[in-house]
DNA sequence: ATATTATGCATAAGAAAATTATGTATATAT
DNA sequence: ATATATACATAATTTTCTTATGCATAATAT
């Protein structure tokens, strides 16, 4: 995913949140997104995203719709109502991780 | 070490940094300041420090110095020279995955 | 008195999430 | 013809963590 282990255990942080800013979207635009907004510094493989994908419809926080693009076949993603909920779950924890880390890091943070 | 998977990966650079902040620290101690300084939020498992200080110490960025504190052993660890830099450039990973993060969950970020 | 909690180290089994390596197939550019 | 881009997928392995267990001493609560 990138050279620092630290984006180990944000995977499905991204995904969704992604799929709450654009509606729908399939598994290789995600990956090019990330590389888009990030300027090429994080690149998601296949190999983590196709059973991050799997994994978060099985949960239910994901539907799937199977659209065939020319001779292509693309699977498009978007949240359920869980998966909006779930979201919103996941961008708080985010932001208290931020928080956490950014103490740890410079104490002085912790005197706001 | 915590409710979120966010903290996976995370732990070498917390440890890194808390030496580099505290000069000299033995393990049990780095659980505790962890506990304080984040409110109880982040709690450090035996089960995940004792083999990360390992790692550490094997790969040169820790030395050891066994303590006996009245009848109980203390293992103090202090960053190494090679650990000073690692830790620099852990936490220049830590800001970028930050800023990264910031970016992906809210686009507004990356107009600054 | 004695049971629990705190202090202090350690490892082993298992789970979760990733990397790396493949595999299939079409489209396009050199 | 060959490489790159698009688009899906899975399998073997590695990394990192959780959970469980083990040993031992000290302090505190009942």
């Amino acid at each position: 995913m990138a050279n620092s282990k630290l984006y180990k255990g944000s995977l499905q942080t991204i995904i969704l949140n992604l799929l709450e800013q654009n509606d729908k979207m399939y598994g290789y635009e995600i990956t090019q997104k990330v590389k888009q907004i990030t300027n090429g510094e994080l690149k998601i493989t296949e190999g983590a995203l196709y059973p991050a994908l799997h994994k978060l419809e099985a949960e239910g926080f994901l539907d799937v719709e199977i659209i065939n693009f020319g001779n292509r076949m693309r699977k498009y993603y978007k949240l359920t109502e869980q998966g909006e909920t779930e979201n919103v779950n996941r961008l708080v924890e985010l932001q208290e991780f931020i928080k956490n880390m950014q103490i740890m890091v410079n104490p002085k943070f912790s005197l706001e």
